[in-house]
DNA sequence: TTTTATCTTAAACGAACGTTTGACAAACAT
DNA sequence: ATGTTTGTCAAACGTTCGTTTAAGATAAAA
């Protein structure tokens, strides 16, 4: 959310006041959930006047949703789509250390985009807040993120895991490895408190190492040469 | 939260309010989030007056910390307590097949306890909410419900884990495996619609075995005779 | 019965909420 | 130069919020 048009000087200053809105709203959302987040200290928090929220998305629910909306433009970017995940299955070989390097790719993709790159955390963390409960955005959100996501991990699943009794196991574990990457994300204030880190900075290489490995086993695949 | 006092009539009857309103209050805090809860919704939802929230709670944010206090007061039904852990490591075997069945037994106890029974359910999404963005009260909840918690995991993960590197190992691995039982509560929508199923009812058996099978193989123990 | 304590209730309070309005400045198009 | 579009701003709108008050109802204690 960091690039902007260069049309005119007068569209670019309104084009960055909806970047500084998209940014602020997402921090704020995903720390207070929507109804803690008031739309004067969110203008407060952007540098922006109160009327200029509504100016530029309609209200509070549309700002709200074009930053849901925004997350899901970026999905491919964080999530390898399926037919990423397939190319990179038939390129690799049978054995199992080749499946789990496929397996370490893609947890590493997932690390790097959500982990290391901090640019849509804020987003995820709002959208996986609105599985809780369900509303009407759901079965957009459903259709247009989790479902394609989701695809891509049981297919990723199927394709590697040495134990696997059904499509119900696939699926299910397909979430199960969602489940932990997201609950790093949410938790990473306790995370940091137990390991005794002021943030994951600088410690982005163990993480990763440690949740590669762990993944590896939970689908049956040599633990040893996690990379 | 079901039992109640005999005092005598009047006081049963407040009593009796008190426990509606934390159950309400659990359930609608956990969907909808301390702000999208209002008084007015929650004591019509509760069937009680208004004002008798106040009464009984001293405001929104007393009954919010009633809740919260609820659980962490029968936290150790939920999570097995360290010395529990202790002892059942104690009594068991050292073959990795024995430490797996310590690893069930475990597991077993937190699906039972937040799955299948789902009196603390609500108040356990509300405590796994508030890890987003800690306020004043995280390090009461830190300290009272997490790292007890937490650390009867760690000595699980440390005394059974075919691989396991060190300490942060031990401790990032506990909380990878909470994660996965704390995501499989919040987003039950998700996979319930993923899985073509109503609810989890009736699949619990299912749940359990993959669950556990997928635990096993996570700390690098056998992962085919999960029970 | 009278008194007291416990619990519930309707009504009102000020504060904060999301939204709308109309005026204003700056950069466009003609 | 002139009118239009675009973006920002302060002020006010009606609504809903959490809280408080004072009165009423019921069971226990005197």
């Amino acid at each position: 959310m960091t690039e902007r048009g260069r049309k005119s000087l007068k569209r670019a200053q309104g084009e960055e006041t909806r970047i500084t809105l998209l940014d602020t709203g997402a921090e704020l959302f995903a720390k207070n959930g929507y109804n803690g987040v008031s739309m004067r200290t969110l203008a407060a928090e952007a540098g922006v006047n109160l009327a200029t929220i509504s100016y530029h998305f309609g209200g509070k629910a549309g700002l709200y949703e074009a930053i849901i909306q925004e997350i899901t433009n970026v999905r491919d970017q964080i999530f390898p789509p399926t037919e990423a995940v397939r190319a990179r299955l038939a390129e690799a070989g049978e054995t199992p250390e080749e499946r789990a390097e496929v397996v370490d790719w893609f947890m590493g993709a997932l690390i790097d985009g959500l982990l290391v790159r901090t640019d849509y955390l804020w987003g995820v963390v709002i959208i996986s807040r609105e599985l809780v409960h369900p509303t009407e955005i759901f079965s957009k959100m459903e259709a247009e993120f989790f479902s394609p996501n989701l695809e891509s991990l049981s297919v990723l699943v199927r394709e590697t895991a040495a134990h696997c009794r059904d499509e119900t196991d696939a699926i299910l574990t397909g979430h199960l490895i969602v489940s932990i990457i997201i609950q790093l994300l949410e938790s990473h204030a306790l995370i940091c408190k137990r390991l005794g880190w002021d943030s994951y900075q600088g410690h982005h290489k163990t993480i990763e190492a440690i949740v590669k490995t762990r993944i590896r086993g939970l689908l049956g695949l040599p633990m040893e040469n996690a990379q």
